[in-house]
DNA sequence: TATTGTTATACTCTATAACTATA
DNA sequence: TATAGTTATAGAGTATAACAATA
């Protein structure tokens, strides 16, 4: 590759490739209710911003709204979180999660963590923080 | 976010949804052929590994065969690569992009860097090459 | 017997627009 | 009139397995 933006963007795109067959290879165990990868990001998402209207969720995971409303709608068929309606406005309703919605975010977390470590095991300590940090300013 | 891997695997999936965004709000001028983000990226691919298989273009975009294979009689389809039967292999074919592919891989080529820059903005160019050098390790 | 590539199928994710109900 | 959310639909990408031809 010659320009270096090209590199980021093409390597960039294998790291999620690899991230997401690496949880999807250890979810086989996990994920027996198959919420799916799209699913299990946004049990995680919402497990750090609940309780939460489903834009928020939206907004948070830089999805498509109309996708969200089926994710959520397959998400709560399961069970995996509930929907109360907001006291402060009739349009919306606050998703949480269920005590199985909890129990399948602390698997995912493990899955993901794992996959991770594998795919940053090249780096050194210093530089898997230095990488964090500076995708946390974009 | 508590644990910093999961905060990587969340930065990088957003990093992708949204290079992809903006991409695509790019190639209404370029795409013209609708090959989308993945034929762009299987042009841009081969331009930098031609004249290779189809075998080695899989294994090199890390997608899996029977995509490939889908993917490759589209774009050859639509005139943007040709197929050579390889004088070693009677299985293989060699793909090389055609005039009108390297035309389009030029295009994408300035639409992907137009959307890093934008992306990375918020990086200085010490932390924008760190970047790239950590990634390529990976 | 192993490998390259193809076909078939089912599923998941994405993009767009039109629509409803509340604010 | 603007916003939150839903519905509908079409298209793009992914995962798996079974298969034919060649090595």
């Amino acid at each position: 590759m010659t320009d270096p933006r090209l590199d980021i963007a093409t390597q960039v795109d294998r790291f999620v490739r690899r991230l997401n067959a690496a949880v999807h290879a250890r979810a086989e165990a996990v994920d027996a209710e198959r919420v799916g990868p799209l699913g299990g990001m946004a049990l995680l998402t919402l497990a750090e911003i609940e309780p939460a209207p489903i834009g928020r969720l939206t907004a948070e995971m830089g999805r498509d709204k109309s996708q969200m409303t089926r994710l959520v709608g397959l998400l709560e068929a399961k069970g995996m979180l509930a929907r109360t309606p907001s006291p402060d406005d009739g349009r919306v309703s606050l998703l949480s999660l269920t005590a199985r919605g909890q129990a399948q975010v602390a698997a995912f977390r493990n899955a993901v963590a794992a996959a991770v470590d594998e795919i940053l095991a090249p780096l050194g300590a210093g530089e898997r923080d230095a990488l964090a940090a500076t995708l946390r300013k974009l």
